[in-house]
DNA sequence: AATGAATGAGAGTTCATTCAT
DNA sequence: AATGAATGAACTCTCATTCAT
């Protein structure tokens, strides 16, 4: 390994501590107590030296969200290879929650939060969230045209299951107690329990 | 009226009308930049005043909880006279969308946004919540046993329910542009496209 | 003294000791170390405090500005009453030249520092510099009325006498290290050096 | 070319290049807002870099200085073999003006900024100073042994023109607003509304 | 010759809150 | 009941500069 290579790749490791720190900060103190000033204390570096690795906040928060939709495209590729359109759609609705209950900070930034930072508000064009979409109203279409959900349409449907995860998702990662109180048997596995309830409802508008 | 009873209801006015400049901050800048300075700004008193009617900022954001919960359930109540079950059930629904939709900052505070969950976690008994939740398990409990849903839980379809409903709330407040994008046509008049969704489902669901 | 008023008189006393700390470390460090940290601990009082007190770092050299042409124009106000119109302009040029070499700060903020400050961009309407003007204008079209300066334009004549007065202020205020190697003997009294100089070019335009 | 001969050679360019990304930086967003950063950012090194060429910031500032006297004193230069002393006066005050209001940076550096006067102070002999005034004292000295401007010192008289041009330059650089103003038509043409009245002002005194 | 990494100092500003009056 | 005065902590960000490589 050359030494522009070992750079390249200190580099790589430091943005890389930047973004870890920023999420423990996150996960542990909630998005409103991420300064750059934490984040520097936590990696025992001065403030200043953040500023060499990102432009500024925003950048950092936007980063965060790029890899938050990476980490769900490949999660939701995953499943592309299941062959029967039904039991792929299901698992789609598998990989997103999943997803929002494994990094429930990530989703949190990603789908909750106010457009955290003013990047993202400009940033209207937005990879990572249509190809996801994208993948989502796939796999529906394929569905319809084996035969499912006659009398539905693919946008409605979409939204209708879209609507459902995030809703469940939300409840989760935000009310997280609210729910305990009310699923105390199911909060452990909430992916599941969901699950069962989405196939039931996915079985019933099915026919 | 007595003295005692005037000065009451002065403190009860003065309360509303920081709750009041609370709010229209909230609606006008977003939740970050209500502050206590800015509310004594809007209700021309001094910072300090606020502190003689509440103890600390945080318990402006739980009243406002509160009073967004009195409100959603006071709406809710209305439509507890329609005499079918199923019908009572859909007006349930539209009527839980048409106040977040109508009042997105008091959603946002309700059920979105973190910071109140601290004071609502040491708050033990918290009404609003149960009570809101009750009348939708009611509701579809009374639908059940007019002969719908056979083969769906209580709790399972309460929490598909509230989470869909939750879900398209979540979407519109907090990404409007995302769905704007995709439901062009419908974002005008999202609630009838969102209860055309859930009345289809629904049907589904029934038999 | 009621309550009022001294809290009234307080409030002007802590502006007043911003404004001086702010004009000493002007004079001392020059312009750009005057910062809100440094005025606070001159003054020893917190940053914040002296958020209390003006708007923002702007507001003070705005106010320093205003304060500069104030002392300016009551200087010249003093020797309007001087009958004559020759010796009044005489003198109008000794005080313009008086004020800046005793005030030389005050100078460099009010008509030589980079537009200092983004209020005094926006703010082109501008008292102080209009009156100032003005009364000069006056002095000059009172001379001619006299029968002095035939042949020359009051705009004219006040763009020269300005200019050259202005000249001389800015190469003593900012060149003085210049001024002293060529006008050594002078330089302890270069307002009346200049004055000489000025009453013979004077005498020479006025026929 | 020898080795060391371009390596001398290449030396001066990267002077150059950075003094010129300096003096663009000073024209486009003020002296305040040149920094190393920008300038290495604009020559398209690192910050570093700069330090290798020059000891500090500083260094760089009284550089641009000794350029912008060696500028002046080179358009001084080309009217000195006009053969009429009166009229290469007023030749040399229009090379001045022109500098002035051609190169106002420069001319803002040379004479107006305050920061180069801590290099300057230091610097024991700055020959571009002496050698422009020197010229200036020349052309009035010979303008006096041809018979003009009796009654006047050399001294006197360079004071009293060199004031009004830089009184002119200087208002004209940085109160362009406040000129404006007042010589709205003259403005497009100042050095030719200044020097008509220099002008005048020289016939008056000729005689 | 050039750079990359890092620093420390410092800037303006906002905030929730307290305490004496 | 209300306010005025003040604080201390926190914030993002920019800068000139140094040192090892």
């Amino acid at each position: 390994m050359g030494l522009t290579e070992r750079r390249q790749k200190e580099k790589v490791e430091m943005r890389q501590s930047i973004l870890d720190a920023a999420m423990d900060l996150f996960s542990a103190e909630g998005f409103e107590s991420v300064s750059i000033r934490k984040i520097a204390e936590k990696i025992e570096y001065h403030p200043s030296t953040i500023y060499l690795y990102f432009e500024d906040k925003d950048s950092i928060i936007f980063e965060l969200h790029n890899i938050g939709f990476l980490k769900l495209f490949d999660k939701q590729m995953s499943i592309q290879t299941i062959p029967d359109p039904l039991e792929r759609l299901l698992a789609h609705g598998r990989a997103y929650l999943e997803f929002a209950l494994e990094n429930p900070h990530f989703y949190d930034i990603m789908f909750i939060l106010p457009n955290a930072a003013e990047k993202l508000r400009i940033c209207a064009k937005w990879e990572g969230k249509d190809r996801a979409y994208g993948l989502l109203e796939k796999n529906i279409r394929e569905c319809m045209e084996a035969g499912y959900f006659t009398g539905l349409t693919v946008e409605g449907l979409a939204f209708v299951l879209w609507s459902m995860m995030h809703g469940i998702a939300t409840l989760h990662i935000r009310r997280g107690i609210v729910l305990e109180e009310f699923y105390r048997e199911q909060a452990n596995n909430l992916v599941e329990y969901s699950l069962d309830i989405l196939r039931t409802v996915i079985q019933k508008l099915m026919k």
